[in-house]
This record gives structure tokens, sequence and C-alpha cells, in this order.
DNA sequence: CATAGCTCCTGACCGC
DNA sequence: TGCGGTCAGGAGCTAT
């Protein structure tokens, strides 16, 4: 579910809120992806700085001015994982928590709370963005697709440097962050490129009708509020309305809304790809 | 080294 | 209605 755009949103709809709250409690659930890396207790009153996002990774500040402390910077890197969600509620309306509720901060500006039914979600300390985890978790990262610096010709040239489908060289988020499984089919879908493509056979024009045509569905889906395929929510709870957009995600057997041809669904790299052999080519 | 496959976990859905 | 099988949006880890 969470792709960038709807990390994004996320971040948009609780980041205002929570600068300059102090930390209060913690209340750990289930375990999620990694464990949290520091005593839950060495975190309350602590204050929460800006959130920021790196690829759908956000770092949660939380800064102590306290000279005693061993790591005054630090902070949370948070991620969704596939089916998490972020809740961020004022005063004192929050719900008990669920059962797949696994993480709460309680703050004195309100209570955020990952919501994670399968768990793949993680929420973990580091004493700084540039420190381990933190540091280790971002070094692989590609490029942030709205980044000036993603120019066409890096593109290209990091595309041709490889020989997978250019759908898995999306989804593995090396080259350029933010597309999951949905926005790579649409992007391959607005650019009209076959998804089963070799990188390094992508000729230059089309690897920067690529790179526009992703930019372009971020954009939309960031502007929709995000997808809510599932059970996507913004930290106020809303849904996002992108889905209802999509050309081919989830339309195998449907009608193509471009050519006279059908959606296809192939696997590639054990997920699932959908495309229109029609007007998607080679 | 680049690349392919496996894996974590729960829930929804489909066919019988 | 119940049951078993299949699939799901991420991404780090391991083997080749």
């Amino acid at each position: 579910m969470p792709e960038l755009p709807e990390v994004e949103v996320t971040r948009r709809s609780f980041a205002d809120r929570i600068v300059g709250a102090r930390v209060v409690s913690l209340r750990l659930g289930a375990p999620l992806r990694w464990p949290l890396g520091c005593a839950p207790e060495s975190l309350v009153g602590r204050c929460a700085g800006l959130v920021t996002r790196r690829g759908k990774y956000l770092w949660l500040p939380l800064s102590d001015a306290s000279a005693s402390s061993q790591h005054p910077g630090g902070g949370l890197l948070l991620h969704l994982g596939m089916s998490g969600s972020l809740a961020f509620t004022q005063g004192d309306t929050a719900p008990p928590a669920g059962r797949h509720d696994h993480f709460d901060l309680q703050t004195t500006q309100g209570l955020l709370r990952l919501t994670d039914p399968r768990r793949f979600g993680a929420v973990v300390w580091s004493p700084g963005l540039d420190a381990a985890p933190a540091s280790t978790l971002l070094a692989r990262l590609g490029a942030e697709p709205f980044d000036a610096a993603l120019t066409p010709a890096h593109f290209h040239a990091a595309l041709r440097a490889r020989r997978t489908a250019v759908k898995t060289a999306l989804l593995a988020g090396d080259i350029v962050v933010g597309a999951g499984n949905i926005y790579a089919c649409e992007a391959l879908f607005e650019a009209a490129i076959d998804p089963r493509t070799r990188c390094d056979r992508l000729s230059r024009p089309r690897s920067e009708r690529l790179l526009a045509a992703l930019r372009a569905t971020l954009s939309r889906a960031l502007e929709a509020g995000g997808s809510t395929l599932r059970d996507f929510r913004d930290a106020h709870g809303a849904a996002g309305a992108y889905q209802s957009v999509a050309r081919v995600y989830g339309r195998a057997g449907l009608a193509c809304t471009r050519c006279t041809g059908t959606v296809r669904r192939i696997v590639q790299g054990q997920r699932s790809t959908f495309f229109c052999p029609g007007c998607q080519k080679r």
C-alpha cells in the first residue's frame, strides 16, 4: 500500500501538529520488522522536530536538551511496510489500542500510533540520520524522484548499466525511489513501455519519457491524497482517491483505456505486473 | 559484482 | 457457513 505518495501524504498530515511536542510515554505492541533499538523510557522528555521523508521512510527527530544525554540528536526512523498507517490524535480522543496497533508515542500534543496488521513496518531508534542504523537502511536508496539532480541523462545512464526488466528496476528503488507496485505499473503504462523491457535496451528518449511519466504519476497520486486500495489512511484518518484512476493496476482482463487491447497480468520477481500488450512496447 | 529468490505476518477473497 | 489454497501495496537478506 504505502508508496511514496502515501508516505508523503502521511508526513504532511501530522508533521506540523507533532513538531515541538514532548514525549510522555511509549507503548510497544507485537514485534515489528526490527526491534526499537533503545530503551523506551530513554525517549521520554525528548522533543519532536520536523518530520522528513527519504524514499518511503519517515524520520522523526527527537532531540534531548539535557546535558546527560548521550545522543542529543537522534530520532525514530519509521516505515509503513505493506500494511502500515500512522494516526496522530490530538486531545483525549485516542481510542484504546487495538489488535493491530503496535506502536504508540504519547506526546504532549497528541498520540502518534502505528497500525500495521502485517507488521512489515518498522520503528527504529537511531542516534542520527547519518548514523547507524538509519544510515545503513537509507544507504542503498536511489534518487528522490523530484530531485532536480536526477536528470534524464543520469537516469538513462543508470538504466544502461542494468540488464533486469525495467519494472523490476523501478521497484528495486536503487536508481529512483518512490514507486511501488502500483505506480511502477502505472508509470510504465503512461510511458507506453513494456514492463519486461531490459533496462539496457531502453533508448534515451524512452527513458526520458519514463522519468517524466513516473514523476507525473507520483504527482497526481500525491494531489489525490494517495491510493486507498485496501486500507490506507493519512494521520487524520482520511482515505485517498487515486485507486479510482488506475489505468492498468488490478485491471487484468479489462479493456485498455487507450487502445482496443486487454490489460494483462504477468509475474515479475514474484510480484504482479499489469500492462497492456497493445500499447506498451519493448 | 549483479541478480534472483526467499522471507517476515495477517487478512481478504475465491472455489468447493 | 466452513475450510484450504492463493494472493497482497515492501525491502532486507542470502545464495548463486
